[in-house]
DNA sequence: GGCCGGGGACGAACAGTGTTCGGCCGACGA
DNA sequence: TCGTCGGCCGAACACTGTTCGTCCCCGGCC
């Protein structure tokens, strides 16, 4: 029963999925496949190595459409929203994101689509090609960010974490000596639904793209 | 010769500022305590712990500027470039940023000079609190990349790693059916000297931030 | 057909990690 | 003076990524 690296990446996305990304090893893999650790390293050359191949995979994933720069903006903005999802679907993968070459070929289509349409939008050819990275960039942490929180919702049985309006009492109950905004804008600061923080920032950076 | 938590943090930082934050374990702080690892533990409930007190201790490190609305643009930028530098000069620790709980006293100090800045630059409360936010998700996960990039540079022997010129032909060469625009534009893909694709994407969000 | 080489599979081991247990010991309160 | 409590720490547990050496099977060559 040979094992391919399909293989190995597939059953890594499974793991990952089932129970994240700190989850994921080498041996984890190994025995999923019915197998040693030792035999994967035939296929793949390293931890780091299979964490690149993950990230290719995913990349392949995205649907990129074709530029109408019409509505450019809605396009990108639904581009981050798919990445933003499939990490999210993998959670804690994002932080392998951070380590990727750009040398691969699947990431490389991901960039190209983007800059497509920033570029068929009239933004900058500079401004269009650190703007995806900018975005992806973004992203990444936001997703890696909300990974971890949600990690540690799930796991610490609720203790150490607390609510909305706890947050916010304890904002608002701060020395106002030495946080007076904090304590006056705790509605602000704990603001936000779903993933109404995600949006704001990319439309931000959108936004500022639009005139360059 | 008791052990206090300012010593754990010091030595944790010294380990870090010298061979970067993977380089960071229990036993090596204990190593360099004359101890075992078991001691720390007496200060330190994890090792998580450790990297959350590790980051209060940069943050308060950050000097903030008394609110000036006539330029909140510099004050917000330079405060994200002391945040910037401060993470670069100990390699990877931009990681433990992202797992950063809000209760700590010192990263609130932070995020209420920063709030300041905007505020009284004329930003709305709600785009205030949700810059901030961003800002200083995107300076983590800039930090982190570019910590990564420099280990991968200096380890590997300039094997695997290529010069911008090498980067502009292979992006350049780059089969033209799929990748049209990946290479015409393979320069402005690869544009940039130090922390220009920062001072970009921290632009873009403070410019957008001006209109709300 | 017989032989040989090469490469995938893999058991075992190495060095390292975070963390816990149990005992030691010194200092501080009753 | 005695007791208890908490910092200290050696040893161990269950992991991690990775390598070495061996086994074996399958394909090509004489």
């Amino acid at each position: 029963m040979p094992i391919t690296v399909e293989q190995v990446v597939d059953t890594a996305l499974e793991i990952i999925s089932a129970e994240g990304f700190e989850a994921l090893s080498m041996r984890r893999v190994a025995d999923a496949l019915n197998t040693g650790p030792a035999s994967l390293y035939a296929h793949v050359v390293n931890k780091t190595d299979l964490d690149e191949l993950l990230i290719a995979r995913l990349s392949s994933k995205i649907v990129l459409p074709k530029p109408d720069a019409a509505n450019w903006r809605e396009q990108i903005r639904d581009v981050c929203a798919q990445v933003r999802d499939l990490y999210l679907a993998y959670p804690g993968i994002s932080g392998a994101a951070f380590a990727v070459a750009p040398t691969d070929l699947d990431t490389a289509r991901l960039n190209e689509g983007m800059l497509a349409i920033l570029l068929n939008g009239g933004v900058t050819a500079q401004a269009a090609a650190w703007g995806v990275d900018a975005l992806l960039l973004y992203v990444a942490a936001y997703c890696l960010e909300t990974s971890i929180v949600r990690r540690r919702v799930e796991e610490k049985d609720a203790v150490w974490v607390v609510g909305r309006d706890e947050m916010q009492r304890r904002l608002a109950s701060l020395p106002a000596e030495e946080f007076p905004y904090t304590a006056s804008h705790a509605v602000e600061l704990t603001a936000g639904e779903g993933h109404d923080r995600f949006d704001f920032a990319v439309s931000l950076m959108i936004d500022g793209l639009t005139r360059r």
